[in-house]
DNA sequence: AAACAATTAAACAAAATGTTCATTTATTTA
DNA sequence: TAAATAAATGAACATTTTGTTTAATTGTTT
């Protein structure tokens, strides 16, 4: 028999044509007619639409997410996986012109204020990443005793005030400047010390 | 009463939202809710959807011809105002992000083989200002003596054979060294004289 | 040849869209 | 200030498109 269709190049497809058209304009044809097969088809890899859209962006969270993860672990000085965490995660989106553009065409994958996070379980992995550092590095003693649940989720908040504001522009040199002073002043903090 | 809304904006309105999305994927509400006003309005200036599409494009093939054409009116030498027209007609497309966006979604607008040229009328003008450039040239005995009528259309099937291969990647600059190469060729000939 | 897997393409209900037009709103005129 | 005129709205409607389902077909394996 045929082989079957592979899940991985299924999202990846559909994220080009959700980036470039948008949910709404994006029909199962287009998505379909980009794979090769016929729209019937495509329901046997995914239950209906918003259930392709849901899967289609979680995996590009999920691949921007591993990305990160890997140039934190290749770190060793707890510090430098802070910074390195923090940079990667703007440096990669940058670099990604489809989950960029997505983004901008649907600002609520990633609200700001929303109590409704679509993709709740991917960001506590982010946030969960966050806190493994701070620990490590309270346990280093080269971090402040702070609580690493609240201070995980101020950083995260920072970090998503950042990627909403620059992902409209990702070629804004100003914010990125902006966002080396913000990391600068979470880790170094304001006062000599 | 309220000002009639200028027809202008109304089609370089439209020119933006099909060039992001196409004739096809573009609705009327789309475009009525950029102007600001209900889609049932729109019908008071266009006849049709097709009809405000083909308005829109004539109107920016229009605009770009036009500049064209002032640019080479600048010029006193007539060697001079055939190779403005040709540099400045791709030029001015490769600044227009919205024009040559629409032309990457519908090369139709601008068909190399087909017979039903949509905007032959404006093409006709295009084809006339070669013409009338080749005609002075002839008269002031720069140009060889050459069949005005035939060599328009020769030019201009060379010229639109580089915008259907220019228009898909206007940053190729291998493609803009070979007009240059076509444009020098056209006017020096290849024996030397 | 039979069984199983993958896919197609037609069918269908629902939604969306292009278009029309009665009504409303805004502006001008007498 | 009322009437006339112009511009626009928004609901209605016919048509088209789309999301989804599934019987039939095609391809592969046993």
């Amino acid at each position: 028999m045929k082989p079957r269709e592979d899940i991985q190049n299924i999202y990846q497809t559909a994220l080009a044509v959700f980036s470039e058209y948008g949910f709404q304009k994006t029909t199962m044809e287009d998505v379909a007619g980009r794979l090769g097969m016929t729209k019937g088809n495509l329901y046997l890899y995914v239950k209906n639409k918003k259930d392709l859209y849901h899967k289609t962006v979680a995996h590009a969270l999920e691949a921007w997410q591993s990305r990160v993860l890997e140039a934190v672990a290749a770190q060793t000085d707890v510090k430098e996986k802070f910074r390195i965490m923090c940079f990667k995660a703007v440096e990669y989106l940058a670099q990604d012109n489809l989950l960029r553009n997505l983004l901008v065409r649907d600002p609520e994958i990633f609200p700001m204020f929303s109590d409704k996070d679509p993709f709740a379980d991917i960001n506590r992995n982010s946030i969960a990443l966050i806190r493994s550092i701070v620990v490590q590095g309270i346990a280093e003693g080269v971090f402040r005793p702070v609580d690493p649940d609240r201070i995980s989720d101020v950083v995260f908040m920072i970090y998503k005030m950042f990627i909403i504001r620059m992902y409209i522009r990702a070629e804004d040199n100003a914010l990125h400047d902006m966002f080396e002073d913000t990391v600068d002043l979470c880790t170094r903090g304001l006062f000599t010390q």
